[in-house]
DNA sequence: ACAGAATAGTTCAACAATGAACAAAACACA
DNA sequence: TGTGTTTTGTTCATTGTTGAACTATTCTGT
C-alpha cells in the first residue's frame, strides 16, 4: 500500500450533511452518475449515444412530434434536437417529414430500422436497471418513481 | 389555442415501459435533470457553476485531499479537475498546496473564502432540495438515499 | 387585411467534458 | 542499485451542450 495514502486519513467534517434530504439527495447525483456511465459503455457496441438513445425512446413513446416538443420534453434546448438529428437521420433510423398545416414544424417518426434499433438499446437498459436495482423491491421502486415524479412536477410549473 | 398541437395528441406507445423499474428510473432521471437546471439558475448570482460546488463540498468533506482522489469521488476524469481548479484558485476559494512526502500529488483545501461562499451556496442548495422533496416524508427520502446508495455500490465495485 | 407578437427551427460562438498520450515521481523487486 | 511498472497530474484534440441571434411561418387583434 501507499504510505503517503494511508496516512491521510481524512476526518471527514459535516454540516448540511446531517440534513437527510441534502444527505439523500447526493446520493441520488452519484447512483444517476454511476449509471449514466455504465450505459454509456453499454451501448457503445450498439453505436449509440445516450443521448440519442433519449431522442429515439420520446419519438417511439410519441410519434410524429415536433422537434419542439421533443427538446421540451427531454429538458434540452432546440438547439440541441437540431445538432442531434442529422445523425440520426442519416444511419437511417429517424425520419423528418414537414407538417403538413404548419411549415414551420418538422415532425419527427422513427422507421423499421429505427426501432429495431431501440428494441436492441432497451434491452440493454432494462437489464443493466434490472441488475443495479435487484436488491430493491417493487414498492421501493415504485416509491422512488413517486417521489421523482413529484419533485418533477414541482419544479416544471414555474 | 394552437389548432395543430391540439389536432396531434399523440396516442403513447409502450413496451419497456411496463416494466416498473425502466419507469421510475426514466422518473429518477427527469428529476435529476430538472433539480440540476433549477440549481445551476440558483447559483448563477453567486458566480459558481454547478461543478465547481462539486468540488467545493467534496474538498471541504475530504480536507487535504489530492486531484486523483477527488477525481474518483465526483466520477469524473482526472484531467476534468485539472481544468477546474485554476479558476477556483484564481478566485481565492482553494489552495493547492505539494505534499511533502510525495511529490507526485497536490494536497487541496478550502480557503477562509472559500468556506464562505460554499456554504451560502449549500444555503441554495437545501432550501432547493427541501423545496422539492416537501411533499416526501423523511422515511421515503431515506428510503430513497438507500436504494441509491446500493446502485452506486453496485457499479462502483466493476 | 395588416402590423406586431409569438413560435419553430437553424446557425454559431463560447464553454465544458472526455480520453488518450505524455512527463515526473515513486514503487517493486531482483 | 537499477530497471521496469505504477501512479499523479497535465496537455490537447475531439466531442457535446448551451444560449443568443436570426429566418420563416403563423397567430392575434383591430
Amino acid at each position: 500500500m501507499n504510505k503517503t495514502q494511508a496516512a491521510t486519513r481524512e476526518p471527514a467534517r459535516s454540516l448540511p450533511w446531517d440534513n437527510p434530504r441534502f444527505r439523500n439527495w447526493i446520493a441520488v447525483l452519484r447512483a444517476e452518475k454511476a449509471v449514466v456511465r455504465a450505459l454509456t459503455q453499454a451501448l457503445a457496441p450498439l453505436d449509440l449515444k445516450l443521448a440519442q438513445l433519449d431522442v429515439l425512446m420520446n419519438v417511439y413513446r410519441h410519434p410524429d412530434t415536433s422537434q419542439h416538443e421533443l427538446a421540451r420534453r427531454l429538458l434540452v434546448g432546440r438547439s440541441n434536437i437540431t445538432m442531434a438529428l442529422p445523425e440520426l437521420e442519416k444511419q437511417g433510423l429517424l425520419r423528418r417529414e414537414g407538417d403538413a398545416n404548419d411549415k414551420r414544424v418538422i415532425r419527427l417518426s422513427l422507421t423499421p430500422k429505427g426501432e429495431e434499433k431501440l428494441m436492441k438499446a432497451l434491452a440493454v437498459y432494462t437489464d443493466l436497471l434490472d441488475k443495479v436495482l435487484a436488491q430493491s423491491s417493487a414498492q421501493e421502486c415504485d416509491m422512488l418513481g413517486e417521489i421523482m415524479h413529484r419533485i418533477a412536477t414541482s419544479l416544471e410549473t414555474e
